[in-house]
DNA sequence: CTGTTAACGCAAAGATCTGTGCGATAGCGT
DNA sequence: ACGCTATCGCACAGATCTTTGCGTTAACAG
């Protein structure tokens, strides 16, 4: 009975210059910066301290660490991986999963896929993953589009959004689950996907 | 230089009966319930409340919410997923990701793989996890064994354990990122891994 | 059965976190 | 420009967490 309090309360200006966005990205910064550092976890105190801010800014804005966590990781939507286009669907798949996996490589981007799972298991957190695979899947899903149209693909197979997911879910597995560098055998990924989805017969 | 006083000091003679069994097993069963309620981290105070035992034990024995999670998750070795043996690969892999997708669709299951990945990212976290998809996979990898020996696959294929990890990520993936019931296009699925595996050629 | 002592529970003190008035600053509409 | 007020920083108070000492209990060795 409060969360629509956003939309729906255009009595309240809010103010969204200056100062307060300052403060804010003061705040998503340091949280990131934390979460590159490997901490998971900060106490708003902590992190007011590192943003230069009085902690009850924090306190009256977010409310806890896990809600500025989720606003730094929406606001940090540098998560827009390149869709590649060499030709091919290997190349393309290679090049593809070479991003994301180079990512998942690096401590930020790893961190940031810890967190993403991690953090907020309230109604909307769930929602907001979603829509965010959703529409990284969408616009994935071109490389195969292509591949069909240049014949590489049979015309009706296997679901894309399900060999997308065949393609990525490991990466993120791996780098979750042992922190392993998931860039070693990604040509064999990819070939393996590629048979699953039927292409070169 | 403090990891190994556990195996080095046997001067200290451990008792592990009784009591101090009595407390492990009622702080683990808490911790394990509260998991499962959607907790996803307690205070050690109200922690021991629930289990009936003094704060001060927690800290001694365990020093954070962190390390009770990481044991809880080691003692409870039901994570053992039974490797079935229907007659054909395809069965086998069917009834495989089923009990998976199962697990991971029950509160519990969600829970425990919730905090398998979001807990201990210290030194020896990782090592666990590890180990413990390493034997998993390494049980799970007979499917393979015997239907090559029915001729069901080339005796040269992919890399078993890539394969189950085809299978098997992107369940974890969509539990953990979407909280997706997985038990919807299973058979799908395991099509799609026994065509990369090159069965059926 | 008896002695030794690891591990527990209790309790108190110190540290840290959390929440909330209040005055000051500065964004935004007029 | 000017006034209104959202938002900030500061400071203080209450709640909660964390640590540590001490007496008690009971596991294990002989």
């Amino acid at each position: 009975m409060s969360a629509l309090r956003e939309d729906v309360d255009r009595s309240v200006r809010r103010r969204t210059g200056g100062r307060s966005a300052a403060v804010r990205s003061a705040v998503l910064g340091a949280a990131l910066a934390a979460l590159e550092e490997g901490s998971t976890a900060l106490s708003l105190p902590d992190l007011a301290a590192r943003a230069g801010v009085a902690p009850s800014s924090l306190y009256r804005r977010w409310g806890s660490w896990e809600a500025v966590v989720v606003d730094a990781l929406l606001a940090s939507s540098e998560a827009a991986v390149p869709v590649p286009d060499t030709g091919t669907l290997r190349g393309d798949l290679l090049a593809y999963v070479g991003t994301v996996a180079g990512h998942l490589a690096s401590p930020r981007g790893r961190a940031l896929a810890r967190a993403a799972v991690s953090s907020g298991h309230h109604a909307g957190a769930h929602e907001v993953r979603r829509r965010f695979w959703t529409t990284r899947f969408e616009l994935a899903r071109v490389m195969f589009d292509r591949a069909r149209e240049r014949g590489e693909l049979p015309a009706s197979g296997a679901d894309d959004l399900l060999l997308l997911e065949l393609l990525v879910a490991p990466l993120h597995f791996r780098a979750l689950v042992t922190g392993d560098d998931a860039r070693a055998a990604l040509a064999e990924r990819v070939d393996l996907v590629l048979a699953a989805a039927g292409a070169g017969r």
